[in-house]
DNA sequence: CTGAAAGCGCTAACAG
DNA sequence: CTGTTAGCGCTTTCAG
């Protein structure tokens, strides 16, 4: 890897290391490295000398050789489908709180919601030896679930609690969020159901959703009337475009459910431009509870989930662990709430 | 560092390393290098021994260990002030896109606007020794920039032209683009202006767009009438609760100049439930040309700009680059575009 | 209080 | 085709 020419490498612009540092003080590579991280014993006036050299040829430290020396890091890795969804980069919101403060440091990858690249993607972030690892969802396939199980390090699947984990959880079950959302929307008296959702065969936990609401509205005699599904990402412009598609199938529908509420706010627009009135004529219910639902002029119902909490919490699994798992491995639950938005 | 009990690490767990991929399968540390890289001449038969052995205890190499020994590493640090803002999630995702397919990693760090942050950010992802820097905006102050200027990488300074770049710049100028907003709202007839604003003293460049547009409204005789500023991050329901405390204090504003989409869309909100007609009573303008926009039922203005393109050209600089700075430094102009939404 | 030696896991260079 | 040696930059022993 070294350049073809014969210099090691140019003198002029090498990243200055401890022993540059230690020379121009006129102390040992060990003074100096103790001077800069006050550990041990260093005289004051060597103290001063080191701090003032670092200063003057700008040293700054290299992880690697220190990380390589410690054989530890304090990197976390953490893996999301993506970040077009703004509820992921909550989650890494919550997670850089709850680091903050720390000397650890989150190092993400995005995988597109593809098994491939999530399995690349941890394999990469495992060669970096990090301290623990947080990964979306329990929907992992064989060959990435042995990746994770071999990594011999704290691994927090979040998001999801329907599945078998690798070793700790922090999350909700999407079978019983939909299934509550049914219930709650039966109990309102709505009975003539249409469902509005985008990816559901690679977003596992929506088809979670999808699943438990029609399962509940069965367990009381109710079926879905009809849907609209799009393999399109999760947008507004979707959203609106698929529920024009669903009303105009069946104008009679009294209740749409849709895969989150981004998709639900295109549904929102829908309505608002024909003038159909919601939730009179129509019921509109979504996921998550994003910000902008409680701003919008019409109410729609949601499914409240405290994403930057899943973060925290992650976080704290891995900080607090007793090192690698099966010793702290725990399921953490935080229940979605329905908000019918009345 | 190492833990005080006296065996190095407990043997059983240790993460397994070359050589004992090299021990099980007979051969030398540096033929199973050779035969796991496929680099340089093994033997068919050591090679397959060798994957054979690999595969068995799960080796996954150390990215630590390889990345001292080349002196370099495929990492890209990518510092944005915050995700709360899709705007920035976007740029991850084009930077993401870019370096799909290549061997580079980036690595993410967020300042929430905090310039103290942002330097110790920096500094740690410095001390990570990546091959490029990403970072926000050009108005880092002084200890920050002789950072940036002393790396000897290359540096790609994103979202902002207007100032002085320490080595490239990608983005577009934002006092432009604000100036280019009060022209168009000018030539549609608008006179009577108000502005509604978050965060203007963290968001150096949303202060930018708003002095130009000012500035553009004097060179025609023009005054902003009077403005609605908060400190709080910029949502969709504090844009509407200054949406409304705006035209309380004056109702006869024709235009409202938004600080950004989210914030006009906590506008477009109060004028629904408050049937004020939008456009021909007042006009509202945001910037960036969300997603969203698009699908509003009512007709909004803004600019739009390429923050996936931002993030690709950020990288393309970065891979092609001829090494550290200076060399091949550059400026990428991606300008806004005006959208009068009619 | 200070320094010299050894090693973290890997690869380039150089011999066989 | 294969193995040995040396070294990346740092820290932890262990002697002064």
């Amino acid at each position: 890897m070294k350049k073809p020419n014969s210099d090691p490498v140019p003198e002029i612009m090498r990243k200055s290391t401890l022993e540059d540092v230690a020379r121009l003080a006129g102390v040992s590579k060990m003074t100096a490295s103790r001077a800069l991280r006050n550990a041990g014993d260093v005289s004051r006036a060597n103290v001063i000398k080191v701090q003032a050299a670092a200063e003057q040829i700008g040293y700054v430290g290299n992880n690697l050789a220190l990380s390589l020396s410690a054989q530890s890091t304090n990197l976390i890795g953490v893996v999301i489908p993506g970040l077009s969804n703004i509820v992921f980069a909550e989650v890494l919101s919550g997670i850089a709180d709850a680091i903050d403060g720390t000397d650890l440091q989150s190092v993400f990858g995005v995988t597109d919601y593809d098994p491939e690249k999530e399995y690349q993607t941890i394999l990469n972030m495992l060669s970096w030896r990090p301290a623990g690892l947080i990964v979306t969802g329990l929907d992992q396939p064989e060959k990435t679930r042995k990746l994770l199980e071999a990594a011999d390090i704290p691994i927090v699947q979040i998001m999801d609690l329907d599945g078998d984990p690798v070793d700790a959880v922090v999350g909700l079950s999407h079978k019983k969020a939909g299934a509550d959302m049914a219930r709650a929307l039966l109990d309102s008296g709505r009975r003539r159901f249409g469902y509005v959702g985008c990816r559901l065969h690679r977003d596992t936990r929506a088809a979670k959703r999808y699943a438990g609401f029609v399962e509940a509205l069965a367990a009381q005699g109710h079926v879905l009337r009809c849907e609209a599904l799009s393999e399109a990402p999760s947008t507004v412009h979707e959203g609106r475009r698929l529920t024009a598609e669903i009303l105009e199938t069946d104008p009679d529908l009294d209740c749409l459910y849709f895969s989150n509420d981004d998709v639900a706010m295109g549904g929102v627009f829908h309505c608002m431009a024909r003038a159909i009135s919601v939730p009179d004529q129509i019921m509109l219910a979504g996921f998550n509870g994003l910000d902008f639902v409680d701003s919008l002029p019409i109410k729609i119902a949601t499914s409240r989930t405290d994403r930057r909490q899943i973060g925290r919490r992650a976080i704290g699994i891995i900080s607090s662990g007793k090192g690698p798992k099966g010793v702290g491995s725990r399921m953490i639950d935080l229940p979605a709430f329905i908000d019918l938005g009345q």
